[in-house]
RNA sequence: GGAGAGGUGGGUGAGUGGCUUAAACCACAGUCCUGCUAAGACUGCGUACGCAAGUACCGAGGGUUCAAAUCCCUCCCUCUCCGCCA
């Protein structure tokens, strides 16, 4: 969500990143809107203030006073109950038209239409030479009887996963060599849940717009978040955070789930895209002038993992068209997927200004005791089983065997490959 | 799931219809006084919108009333005891 005000002085420039982000939204609408509310809280305010100062004067009053009074503060009542109602379904209208407004992006980011546009900020690592005809993830997965895909369909339908023998350790090696080398930087771990209120999905930004790719459970009227970003943004609504707090900065490792229904029939097979799976996620809330400082550090604690993970990967900065409503700033992460001879995403690291903030109420008070509102941030730490596929897709050996980089053999036991 | 208690400003907490549209204390900030790791005096001190007057907010939403933190209804949450349970 932008200020109000904001949108009223800097209207063309919002103007500018609706289209640029492709947003869906009738700015003048929302000005007009916005009018209407003002005008008509102008009239009710009035209105309220006479109200108090007659329901005052009416004790005070010499009896044969107080029968005009009464009447005329039920007048004034009755007035009131036309118009109240009126100021508060405008004021709705005006939020769900200020839900709706998107972050103006920074200066630096590439205008485009979609991911196409998205641009390529360095390589790191080394895509393997295999001197022998590499499996993909699926192949791998079943040589070494690591999977079971067609029987857990049986149980939880498609885009399930099920992982088995060391795949299975290695899954929770990963997450667990991702929490303890962010935990090592800093950031507060955090084990979260993923059962959520509707209405953190409208504080992270999600909502409106993104309905359908969220699980509804209606008999208890909760959601299952896609991301801990959501249940870690709204720990702290509604509150004024002392100075001394912040920065917050978490890893928090949650269950995810995402309802794919935009993608049906893209990436059924295999890990890499599924409707239930375990996230490390970095969440921050920061004092406005420490947001950028925060991105390079998010991006770097990303690579960090990846590095040592010894992936190879590339970032590129999101493109106006591939970047969320409320992103300032995005960079992506892809990691190499020999099989496909391509990158694929795996992190995502985004800078929401107080856009985010501003939904949630998330403020504190600053050096000159002004509240303000904080700027957040999230990226990736590590995703599974998606960050699998390149791990053993990169690591394979020529008789089916994965190798284990040395920064995770002691999650796993000491092994330094399994399978084969 | 059953029974009960409760949700008030940064904290404690008063307040069962109008002299409280939130007392008091603590914490915090400023000024003054005091020769010294102390004590005291005075003032200020929630958030949002508004130039201001003002308006709204006492878990959320409705209702009754000239007037609601206070009465009524629905919901949410917390705590205690019992039951069930990984």
């Amino acid at each position: 969500m932008l200020d109000l005000k904001y949108i009223r002085e800097h209207t063309e420039a919002v103007r500018k990143a609706i289209v640029s982000k492709r947003v869906q939204l009738d700015l003048d609408a929302l000005l007009a809107q916005d009018r209407t509310v003002t005008e008509l809280r102008t009239r009710v305010e009035a209105l309220q203030a006479e109200r108090n100062a007659n329901a005052k004067a009416v004790p005070k009053a010499a009896k044969e006073e107080k029968g005009a009074l009464i009447e005329k503060g039920k007048a004034l009542s009755e007035e009131l109950k036309g118009l109240e109602p009126s100021l508060r379904a405008a004021e709705e209208v005006l939020r769900d038209f200020l839900l709706r407004v998107p972050n103006v992006p920074l200066p630096s980011v590439p205008e485009g239409a979609d991911d196409s546009d998205n641009v390529e900020l360095r390589r790191e690592g080394t895509i393997p030479a295999f001197d022998f005809s590499p499996l993909d993830q699926v192949e791998l997965l079943e040589k070494n009887g690591w999977a079971d895909f067609e029987r857990v369909a049986r149980v939880s339908g498609s885009r399930s996963y099920l992982l088995k023998g060391d795949a299975a350790l290695l899954e929770q090696a990963i997450l667990f060599f991702a929490m303890t080398y962010l935990a090592g930087k800093n950031l507060t771990p955090l084990s979260t849940t993923a059962l959520i209120r509707p209405e953190t999905l409208v504080n992270s930004g999600h909502f409106p717009g993104d309905e359908e790719s969220v699980y509804y459970l209606p008999a208890d009227d909760l959601m299952l978040a896609g991301t801990a970003e959501v249940p870690i943004n709204s720990l702290y609504a509604g509150e004024i955070l002392p100075l001394e707090q912040l920065p917050l900065a978490f890893a928090g490792l949650s269950a995810a789930f995402r309802r794919e229904a935009g993608s049906a029939g893209r990436d059924v097979r295999g890990l890499i895209r599924v409707h239930e799976f375990r996230k490390v996620e970095q969440y921050v809330m920061c004092e406005p002038q420490d947001g950028m400082q925060w991105f390079d550090t998010l991006l770097a604690n990303a690579e960090g993992i990846l590095r040592a993970l010894e992936l190879p990967y590339r970032v590129v900065q999101n493109s106006t068209g591939d970047m969320g409503a409320g992103k300032l700033l995005m960079y992506d992460i892809e990691t190499w997927v020999p099989s496909e001879g391509m990158y694929r995403e795996t992190h995502s690291c985004s800078y929401l200004g107080d856009w985010q903030a501003r939904r949630t109420g998330l403020r504190y008070r600053d050096a000159d005791g002004k509240v303000q509102f904080v700027h957040t941030l999230n990226n990736t730490g590590i995703a599974s089983p998606r960050i699998l596929v390149p791990f053993l897709e990169n690591h394979q050996q020529a008789d089916g065997s994965v190798r284990i980089p040395a920064a995770l053999q002691p999650f796993m036991g000491g092994k330094t490959s399994i399978g084969g």
